[in-house]
RNA sequence: GCCGGCAUAGCUCAGUGGUAGAGCAGCGGUUUUGUAAACCGUUGGUCGGGAGUUCAAAUCUCUCUGCCGGCACCA
């Protein structure tokens, strides 16, 4: 006799066992309609889960973020239902859902073209017309693995059998075809109406390189047609802000073939990116970092005894000279952050020691992995070092911590990801040393107050780490800054200090990084901003502009008085109308356009224009430049708008 | 590196075996202009590189390079 209790605390009792759809049912019509499955305790179970005794249940729709995955995850169920029918030699392997999608990965003799793809939507879409009903079962382990075995799904076979033998096993079916997963799915597959599939690509079997590589096909599912036309016009306008078309548009840089992975500054790109690294001086200066200096070419006894040399030999760039000595291009700075470190006797009195680099680094990275600004073989780092004795590490990492995010409030990122990454399996250094160094790290983390995932086995070769993750426009995530904890390389390099009973000591290594690559961080600033860059980064703040020729030589007059302040200032005195000119310096970006006609030349004014197109009305520069200086110091918090 | 796609003027793109095109930009004029595109004229391309098929290749084939989307990698 099931007391059903409701979210909103209202019972209802049945005096045999019911189903969720059967609850759903009894509350109202729409909602039986609506009802995706349903959520017991903390459980997501389908709708024809039956209640057997008093629980707690929620009817799931797709207004619940959990009902949404299910579509997603169903809508992968019937992806693969639509290409084993039309490609029945295709083998099933899994299809999990992802953000804002799912994907599904077959084994194929062939790639899938785009012509193949619109054939399997068009598919997907009449069995969603027919109205499948999807069906629950559950199957023994060993029985499952034989099932998928006799209908020649090996992949899912060697899915199941990694499945401990003393767990059921439950199979999904539709129509005409049967898939392990854990569930639940959606009632039937006329609840899947919004779906599109977006693209085929190549995944290794198990995400292993030495495997065989599968067939993606990636798609995208919603509660309806609006919000699946809503996405797909996000996804249009996160093309706009694609760094590498900003950058072109603006232009800030370029790339070329000859050059694969580097990049080509132009004067504004430049100017922003010697912005960013004048205002990292002043933050780091502050905080008691030393700027230093160290080779690009170093030989490589240095590399093979830090270790680099065997981890990243095949991705180092190197030369030999006619003495026949073999150097390598740096491709990071620590081991000669070390050397610097390692000249004289030093005190435990000077600890912590921190030094900091603009290094550019030569990283021969896989073809494939080529991607604008975000990974480059070329790169600026804002590399540092911190020698400290171990006793200082934890205060000294907190303090690190704390000044990353403080820079990245500075830039507008206030949201970012932190994880945590341990040892991974091609290591350096012992199980214990790890150990230590990782809880190290975590004593940290948890000071700072932090809030991170864990990322098991992705840390560096030489200790554990917590990055930094932005995201680009379109979703994409990227490592940006980076603190790690290293016991192991001021060993390998010979790093020591003096303590206070005249011992010998070896200091632990933190390395960090704030923006990471400058490459990068640009690149996912400028998409952050779509290329609407903050004022005091703007490459030009200011553009002053006449209406006819007359005043040509007040508009010089004023742009020299905003240039003594320091101010990026540009003046626009062709011969063309004042729409024209602000049209194109809007497409520009530029934060403040200053006009100035007749009327504010006799007025000894000027009229000034917001970059959102805002008229700011007419204004002494003074009284322009006093009221920028102050966004300019808040660093965009107060806008000259406001 | 792997799978797939793409590569035509500075940019965005059309051209699918038969004499390389458009818009914008650029350049030369005219216009002295009031807050997101004035008007007229005009320059510009070994169709990514190489090889092949063909009477004939931007177009078909092979190959190399680069880029794009994923995967793998990321000190």
């Amino acid at each position: 006799m099931p007391t059903i209790t409701l979210p909103d605390g209202s019972q209802r009792s049945f005096d045999h066992p019911v189903t969720v759809a059967e609850v759903a049912a009894s509350i109202g019509a729409g909602l039986a309609r609506a009802a995706l499955a349903g959520r017991v305790g903390d459980k997501l179970v389908d709708t024809s889960y039956r209640l057997e005794g008093d629980c707690k249940l929620s009817i799931v729709t797709d207004r619940d973020p959990a009902g949404l995955e299910i579509i997603r995850h169903s809508t992968a169920h019937l992806l693969a239902q639509a290409v084993k029918q039309l490609f029945p030699e295709a083998q099933v392997t899994i299809g999990p859902v992802i953000e804002d999608g799912f994907y599904y990965d077959f084994a194929y003799s062939r790639p899938f073209t785009t012509e193949d793809l619109a054939a399997i939507e068009a598919r997907m879409r009449e069995l969603s017309k027919s109205d499948l009903a999807v069906e629950r079962r559950e199957m023994a382990r060993d029985a499952a693995v034989a099932y998928f075995r006799g209908i020649g799904e090996a992949y899912k076979a060697e899915i199941i059998a990694s499945i401990p033998a003393t767990e059921a096993i439950s199979l999904y079916g539709q129509g005409d075809w049967v898939d392990l997963c854990r569930g639940p799915h959606v009632p039937s597959t006329g609840k899947l109406k919004a779906f599109k599939l977006m693209k085929v690509a190549g995944a290794y079997w198990r995400g292993d390189s030495r495997n065989e590589m599968l067939q993606r096909i990636y798609g995208t599912a919603w509660p309806d047609q609006k919000q699946l036309d809503a996405y797909l016009h996000r996804l249009e306008e996160a093309e706009k802000r694609d760094h590498r078309r900003i950058g072109r548009e603006l232009d800030l840089f370029h790339m070329q073939e000859e050059a694969p992975g580097a990049v080509f500054w132009h004067p504004k790109g430049w100017r922003l990116f010697q912005r960013l690294i004048a205002y990292m001086r002043v933050r780091q200066e502050a905080a008691g970092f030393q700027e230093v200096n160290g080779p690009e070419l170093m030989d490589r006894s240095l590399w093979i005894a830090s270790g680099h040399w065997e981890q990243f030999g095949e991705n180092m760039y190197t030369t030999q000279t006619p003495d026949e000595r073999v150097y390598a291009i740096k491709p990071m700075n620590c081991p000669g952050h070390v050397q610097i470190f390692k000249q004289g006797l030093r005190s435990y009195r000077e600890l912590p020691v921190r030094f900091a680099e603009f290094g550019k680094v030569h990283r021969y990275e896989p073809s494939g992995a080529l991607h604008g600004l975000m990974r480059v073989r070329a790169f600026t780092q804002d590399d540092a070092h911190v020698f400290v004795a171990p006793e200082q590490l934890t205060a000294e990492a907190v303090a690190m911590t704390q000044l990353i995010l403080s820079i990245y409030r500075d830039f507008g990122f206030d949201e970012l990801r932190i994880k945590f990454s341990d040892r991974p399996a091609k290591r350096v250094g012992s199980d214990a040393i790890w150990d230590q160094a990782e809880a190290a790290l975590r004593q940290a983390a948890d000071a700072a107050g932090i809030e991170y995932t864990f990322n098991p086995g992705e840390g560096a070769f030489y200790g554990p780490k917590l990055e930094f993750v932005l995201r680009d426009a379109i979703g994409r995530d990227w490592q940006c800054g980076t603190l790690q904890v290293d016991l192991n390389m001021p060993v390998r390099l010979g790093a020591h200090y003096i303590d206070e009973h005249s011992q010998k000591q070896t200091p632990v290594m933190l390395h960090r990084a704030i923006f990471g690559s400058l490459e990068r961080f640009l690149g996912i600033l400028l998409e952050h901003h779509a290329g609407k860059l903050p004022t005091w980064l703007a490459p030009v703040q200011v553009v002053l502009m006449g209406i006819t020729d007359r005043q040509h030589e007040y508009v010089l007059k004023t742009a020299d008085l905003l240039k003594k302040q320091g101010l990026l200032v540009e003046c626009d005195l062709r011969n063309e109308k004042v729409g024209f000119k602000i049209r194109e310096h809007t497409l520009q970006r530029v934060p403040y356009l200053l006009v100035a006609g007749d009327k504010e030349v006799a007025a000894n004014l000027i009229s000034v224009r917001s970059r959102s197109g805002k008229d700011l009305g007419t204004m002494p520069a003074q009284t322009f430049i006093e009221r920028l200086a102050v966004e300019l110091e808040s660093r965009g918090r107060r806008s000259l708008e406001d």
